[in-house]
DNA sequence: GACCTGCTGCGGTATG
């Protein structure tokens, strides 16, 4: 039997003439929640309309005088991590309501609300509120927040993929716990029992996240389960999110630990969209570059892939490398000059904003950018995308593939570009990887004492908190399911008495306790709090602006202290000279120079995953089978064959060590294809261990694939490897501890949690507190602290993060204990071999002060080892690298 | 103040 509600909305479907939609048939339902046929929206919001309307539907059941029904209340409550989504959402959602004579206001609630309009929302609710874990925290840090979510009956968390695992996952999972407790004591009889979550697919494109289904069968089964939300219904939680490797996991940590397991549902699609990848193999590989990042050598087939398609997106890996790119295509190729753009963090939101519509308006027929585009609204006219550079993790490259081929039974097109030679096995390991649907998972964080610090001060500032109630309700939540008692009473006390330390300096005495009510009575106190929710930090930037007005965007002030007035620069691929520097902002004007630096931004640094790298290994041993399956292996053979004759192709039970005698003084190069962040640490590990048998000074340089130990000391590396302990995994904390200086690694991971659990002020906006006073004040908390304080949980923390995620630690045990097990194969080469030479080039590139540029010293150095790979001529760098490497062993 | 190739993301001041 159709309801009425569901008549009005296959109506709906019907006069939107939906033919393509892949599910047509099942559109006989309404109640279709999750299944991935909405892909095919005109909006392009499928899982929007999938959650959204069967809600509808429901509520039109419920209410026949729904036409003129009026103060709903809020009904539904949509969080997305980006801003820009929830305006999209929300044009979609209210052409809905209004087609169906719906009187529902849809609205959104960001940073971006003008105060005008957040003040109206206080007084009168939407029905429907899209928002971001930011703004529901602002939200819970308002008097009476209770009121605004009476009626709410779900709760939807999209993209969830992109929030678990870090920081603002941990801030939803806390704002949900609220919520489900408010519904719980609230008057509507909420309860989260029949609470559901859809972790939808993200399709074989990897386009947008689907709710979808895996098998249809089950599915439908699951979907007649469903209840929907009733007079006085529960709390419906939905979880978005796109194909990740720990699904379950993930519907775990945002349901919570209260949550009975049997009552949540998944939901996946089956839609099988066709993907094609395919590598750019260099023309002629024994001539492409053995090292380097760029990639520009194979600009003509790029740029004849570009012509062929009608729109393409280039990824790069960083900013700097976007502008690269820009420059040298607008260089070669000025006919790509006003349909060329370019798209990443740090240039001007005016400038961002207007690229995304020109995509959509079909004006553009190239942008290069960096994943400031791989999450977010539809491009729909783009049909190609390029990859420049490995994408270093297999789900990345699926987000970014899925932007181009939009259109039912479109095929994807992805291409990847290595920027080396060993970069093309990449691309090799990438096609199996997601041939075999490997993707990596998203590990939730666990135990962030400074967002439950924020959190705490936050519920001060509104209606304040009772001890044992918020308890436990924090336990409930996945991130704080073991935290403690007594360490939950240490936050307690630092937040109304400063903790042991902090006793004496009021700023520190944020909240009071009345009654066993926590509290902040502080007007001051609040404000500031409100100023500093969030846990995004970020580095001090320095705004370019035209001298006539209007910003360009941003840079770092490292970058801008090199320039002098009258020097020339590119940025927003312009050509531009520096005029001065005031205030924080770089003033410039309009230049004709051709040439110029291109900044370079310090970002997060991005290892190889460990599935990735997993699958990379896999293939190098089938290449040393013999196996020629892939493209990309057989272009390659001349440099395996080359790595075969100097030294060894390693077998995936083989582990091989290279040592090589140069003027420079005893290389030892290493290659566990663990990503360079394991290295780093394997790499001080070995180190010291190495100067235990015979004290010696090593520097230290490593790539994705491997890395380099150099001594001027002979060092006995058979006697060492006889060791057994070499590669143990006994003492490994303590031998971290002594071979790397966990101290500053802590210290920096200290300034943000300070920041973040409102220890440090960054000041009110527009007139930030100079970072080097943050820096200067974060530290001496963090100093007196270790000190006085050595039970510290925000010390505590700032060591546990270091290890997770600056060493991998988790990652580099694993190694270690893969490497124990193989065979290890200790090769003395002549000269460096195609694996060692990038790792060579990397400390290259960082040793000593030089005025020669790398490019010329990469082919020095190819010339005097006679290697027969030259790097080519695209190390255009700016930055003259030139610190000493790490010594100190 | 360290990173040396290195991404993304969010907030926001107050009165009659």
């Amino acid at each position: 039997m159709i309801t009425p509600g569901q008549k009005v909305i296959q109506q709906w479907y019907k006069q939107k003439n939906w033919h393509q939609f892949p599910f047509q048939k099942e559109m006989e339902t309404v109640y279709l929640a999750g299944f991935s046929g909405l892909l095919n929206a005109p909006t392009g919001s499928g899982k929007t309309f999938a959650l959204f309307l069967p809600f509808l539907a429901d509520f039109i059941n419920k209410h026949p005088d729904y036409k003129t029904r009026q103060n709903n209340g809020l009904q539904m409550l949509w969080i997305t991590p980006l801003r820009a989504l929830t305006n999209d959402i929300r044009k979609a959602m209210q052409e809905v309501c209004d087609d169906l004579q719906i009187p529902w206001k849809i609205a959104t609630r960001t940073g971006d609300t003008p105060a005008a309009e957040k003040a109206a929302l206080k007084k009168k609710l939407p029905e429907v509120l899209l928002t971001t874990p930011e703004s529901l925290h602002l939200m819970l840090a308002q008097k009476e927040y209770p009121k605004i979510f009476q009626s709410l009956q779900v709760l939807v968390v999209d993209e969830w993929h992109e929030l678990l695992g870090t920081k603002r996952g941990v801030q939803v999972e806390l704002g949900l716990s609220r919520l489900k407790a408010l519904g719980a004591v609230g008057g509507e009889q909420f309860s989260v029992g029949s609470s559901q979550v859809a972790v939808g697919r993200q399709s074989a494109v990897g386009s947008r996240q689907l709710a979808d289904s895996n098998d249809y069968e089950k599915s439908q089964l699951e979907t007649a389960n469903w209840k929907l939300p009733t007079e006085n219904c529960q709390l419906k939680i939905w979880g978005i999110s796109a194909t990740i490797g720990n699904l379950e996991q993930a519907a775990e940590v945002l349901l919570g630990t209260d949550f009975p397991p049997d009552k949540i549902k998944m939901v996946r699609a089956n839609v099988d969209k066709k993907l094609v990848i395919e590598s750019i193999i260099p023309e002629n590989i024994e001539n492409y570059s053995w090292a380097g990042h760029i990639g520009l050598k194979l600009l003509p087939q790029v740029m004849e892939i570009v012509a062929k398609s009608k729109t393409t997106l280039i990824f790069t890996n960083t900013r700097s490398q976007s502008e690269i790119w820009y420059h040298a295509i607008l260089d070669n190729y000025p006919e790509y000059a006003g349909i060329m753009a370019m798209h990443h963090g740090s240039l001007d939101n005016e400038l961002r904003n207007w690229v995304e519509q020109a995509l959509h308006a079909e004006a553009l027929k190239v942008v290069v950018c960096t994943s400031s585009l791989d999450l977010g609204v539809d491009f729909r006219p783009v049909d190609t995308v390029i990859q420049v550079g490995s994408p270093k993790g297999v789900a990345r490259f699926m987000q970014r593939a899925g932007r181009s081929g939009h259109h039912p039974g479109a095929v994807s097109k992805a291409y990847f570009v290595p920027t080396h030679s060993l970069e093309l096995l990449e691309g090799a390991a990438l096609k199996q990887a997601i041939k075999q649907g490997i993707f990596e998972s998203r590990d939730p964080m666990l135990l962030a004492m400074d967002v439950l610090i924020q959190y705490m001060v936050t519920l001060a500032v509104s209606d304040g908190f009772r001890a044992d109630e918020l308890y436990n309700e924090v336990i409930t939540t996945y991130a704080f399911a073991d935290l403690r008692r007594n360490e939950y009473n240490q936050l307690l006390d630092f937040i109304t008495n400063g903790g042991k330390t902090l006793a004496q300096y009021d700023e520190f005495l944020k909240v009071e306790v009345e009654n066993g009510l926590f509290k902040v009575f502080s007007r001051r106190v609040a404000m500031r709090h409100r100023l500093s929710i969030g846990t995004i930090t970020s580095e001090m930037s320095i705004r370019v602006k035209w001298l006539s007005g209007g910003s360009l965007g941003t840079v770092e002030e490292s970058f801008i202290s090199k320039l002098k007035p009258g020097n020339t620069f590119w940025f927003a691929g312009r050509s531009l000279e520096f005029v001065r520097i005031k205030e924080m902002t770089a003033y410039v004007k309009k230049s004709n120079a051709k040439k110029g630096m291109i900044p370079s931004w310090n970002g997060g640094r991005m290892p190889l995953s460990s599935q990735l790298s997993a699958v990379f290994r896999d293939k190098l041993d089938e290449v040393a089978h013999g196996i020629e399956k892939d493209i990309e292996v057989i272009a390659l053979k001349p440099l395996f064959n080359l790595q075969q004759e100097l030294s060894h192709l390693p077998q995936s039970h083989e582990f091989l060590i290279e040592s090589f005698k140069s003027r420079e003084g005893h290389h030892l190069l290493f290659y566990p294809f663990e990503g360079r962040l394991v290295h780093e640490g394997m790499a001080s590990l070995l180190a010291y261990r190495i100067s235990r048998v015979r004290p010696a000074s090593f520097s230290i340089a490593m790539n994705d694939y491997g890395f380099e130990l150099l001594t001027d000391e002979d060092v006995p590396i058979e006697q060492v490897l006889e060791d057994a302990d070499f590669f143990s995994i006994d003492n490994l904390l303590e031998d971290i501890q002594h071979s790397l200086n966990a101290n500053e690694m802590a210290r920096r991971r200290f300034r943000d949690i300070a920041h973040i659990g409102g220890l440090v002020f960054t000041g009110y906006p527009g007139q930030q507190v100079k970072n080097k006073h943050l820096q200067a004040s974060s530290s001496l908390l963090f100093d007196v602290f270790s000190e006085y304080e050595p039970d510290n949980l925000l010390v505590r923390q700032a060591y546990n993060e270091a290890l997770a995620f600056q060493l991998e630690e988790f990652r580099l045990r694993a190694a270690l204990q893969r490497i124990a097990k193989q065979n290890i194969i200790l090769k003395v080469i002549e000269r460096p071999t195609p694996f060692a030479f990038p790792i060579m080039v990397d400390s290259l590139g960082r040793e000593r002060l030089t005025t020669e540029s790398l490019e010329d010293r990469i082919a020095k150095m190819a010339r005097q080892y006679g290697a027969e790979g030259v790097a080519g001529n695209e190390n255009k760098k700016v930055r003259k690298v030139g610190v000493t490497r790490k010594k100190g062993f």
